[in-house]
RNA sequence: GGUCCCAUCGUCUAAUGGUUAGGACAUCACCCUUUCACGGUGGUAAUAUGGGUUCGAAUCCCGUUGGGAUCACCA
């Protein structure tokens, strides 16, 4: 059997967490084992469509390098794959399944069967519509009287069915509702649209989802009417904000894009989102989509939900970091060195960022004394460890300059080497005269790559000034 | 509320009746070191709870508690 799995989602905004880990799972399930995976849009809601929501859906699946094997750009042997455009297919066969008795035409107004509501949700809406005649109910569909289509369930006792990670589930029929299959603008609700598609297309793996769970039943029940065999069926936890709250894009939560703007790399993206909810049953945490594909199994996937955690993300971000080339890293640190003076040494830069940023967007943060000298007090010439002070400072900056001033090699091993010495002839600590001229450098506490590396960025000229700065600053 | 599902360190998870309950992130300490990172070493930290079954339970069964889902002409 070739395995078929389709991402199905509803273009209704960004592409959120949980939405591209379910694409993720149902993407491995079928290549893991040489199977097909399917791309289908379902639109059905025209009320909640958003203009340009295929198309991140398009460009996210693109970016991370899930391929799609049939879809509505490509095409395929079981088109459209745009829901909207199927719409006479599931006319068709709801019309069929009323015939087969699992469906009946329902003339309630959409009102009435809100307000039959019991207030409690205990007691289930009754369809009185399901007991007309059917000869009588084709008579008013016929009139041109507005209808929609309904599930009929007659079915009494349990329902049972096989999921690949929950195991057997058993549910009452009566636990069932009579939903719209097929609503009165004529296109047909999920309920109805998934189970036609799924077939048609030929679907042998459904991965959605854990909400779907209790309603899997109902669709079942369709599949039997049509004498259609149900697929395999596998239902994966959600991805959860905290211990209450699903990861959703309503209240704001991180979606791909978003991460991928915050300097987070779409491969570490799906390493980190494939480990939730799913393990190697190896100790590997580091995984290409490639080495994903060779070992997934359904098998793996775990039934309790799995909260987000941007930390771990973040340090895997700066794993995928350190690992890229130097020249890769240079590439992608490029267009936060905007605007920098054409004199600071890029490369070494890069070089010195490199280990030292989990997201891109660190580097903001981290180069954001090179553009211009941040001011700062004389206290922070003072560090306990290295045993220097404003004082020292004082004395040995003029010192620094004027050994830097005649400085020809400006490479960190050849600075690195005068400074040393020059510390020497002082008879202070090495810290004692590189401490005072980082800071005098960079006016910061912290920086990437200490006082000869950021000479080095900065080059001979913009040193030379921020030192004289620095040595003013203090008298 | 009915029904269904879930429950191991703070977080992601491993251990499919016998382990000193393992790993990773985070955190803390130390080492390395021209600050900070990177890297290295070590520490703190978990089987929700009560009953069974069993020689033996994180693991199987029942109850309790806690959480989630579902009960739309949304998906």
């Amino acid at each position: 059997m070739k395995i078929r799995t389709r991402f199905a989602p509803s273009p209704t905004g960004y592409m959120h967490i949980g939405n591209l880990r379910t694409a993720l799972y149902e993407y491995l399930i079928a290549k893991a084992n040489g199977g097909d995976f399917i791309l289908r849009i379902e639109d059905t809601d025209q009320k909640r469509y958003v203009e340009g929501a295929t198309d991140i859906i398009y460009a996210t699946l693109k970016t991370v390098g899930m391929n799609w094997d049939e879809g509505p750009d490509i095409g395929g042997n079981y088109g459209p794959y745009i829901q909207s455009e199927r719409r006479n297919i599931y006319a068709e066969y709801a019309h069929k399944l009323v015939e087969l008795g699992g469906a009946h035409y329902c003339f309630c107004a959409k009102n009435d069967t809100e307000e039959e509501k019991d207030e409690t949700l205990n007691i289930k809406f009754k369809d009185p519509c399901k007991h007309i005649p059917l000869a009588e109910a084709k008579k008013r569909v016929a009139a041109g009287e507005p209808y929609v289509i309904r599930q009929t369930i007659n079915k009494t006792g349990k329902s049972k069915y096989h999921d690949e990670v929950y195991g057997d589930i058993e549910i009452d029929y009566d636990e069932l509702d009579e939903g719209v299959l097929l609503k009165s603008d004529g296109l047909p609700t999920y309920n109805f649209a998934n189970v036609v598609d799924d077939h048609l297309m030929q679907i042998t793996h459904v991965v959605r989802g854990n909400e779907y769970i209790s309603s899997t039943p109902k669709y079942n029940l369709i599949y039997e009417d049509f004498g259609w065999e149900h697929p395999f069926y596998v239902h994966v936890p959600p991805v959860m904000k905290d211990a209450q709250h699903k990861l959703s894009k309503r209240n704001g939560d991180a979606s791909f894009q978003d991460l991928v703007k915050k300097g987070y790399l779409p491969e570490a993206i799906i390493n980190y989102i494939a480990l939730l909810g799913w393990n190697p049953g190896t100790e590997q945490e580091i995984f290409s989509l490639d080495e994903l594909k060779q070992c997934f199994a359904v098998e793996r996937l775990n039934r309790s939900p799995a909260i987000f955690d941007i930390t771990k993300l973040t340090w895997m971000n700066g794993c995928y970091i350190r690992a890229l080339s130097e020249e890769k890293f240079h590439e992608l640190a490029l267009p936060y060195y905007e605007g920098m003076s054409p004199s600071v040494n890029l490369k070494v830069l890069s070089k010195t960022l490199q280990p030292r940023v989990e997201t891109l967007q660190d580097i903001t943060e981290q180069t954001d004394f090179i553009r211009s000298v941040l001011p700062f007090g004389v206290e922070l010439y003072s560090n306990k460890k290295m045993k220097t002070d404003a004082e020292v400072a004082k004395s040995v900056l003029p010192k620094v300059l004027e050994a830097l001033s005649s400085q020809e090699d400006w490479s960190n091993e050849a600075l690195f080497a005068s400074l040393k010495h020059l510390a020497e002839e002082l008879g202070v600590k090495n810290g004692q005269v590189l401490y005072p001229l980082r800071i005098a450098l960079s006016g910061k506490e912290t920086t990437p790559g200490g006082a000869t590396e950021i000479a080095v960025i900065i080059g001979k000229t913009e040193t030379l000034k921020r030192l004289q700065d620095a040595i003013k600053k203090l008298s």
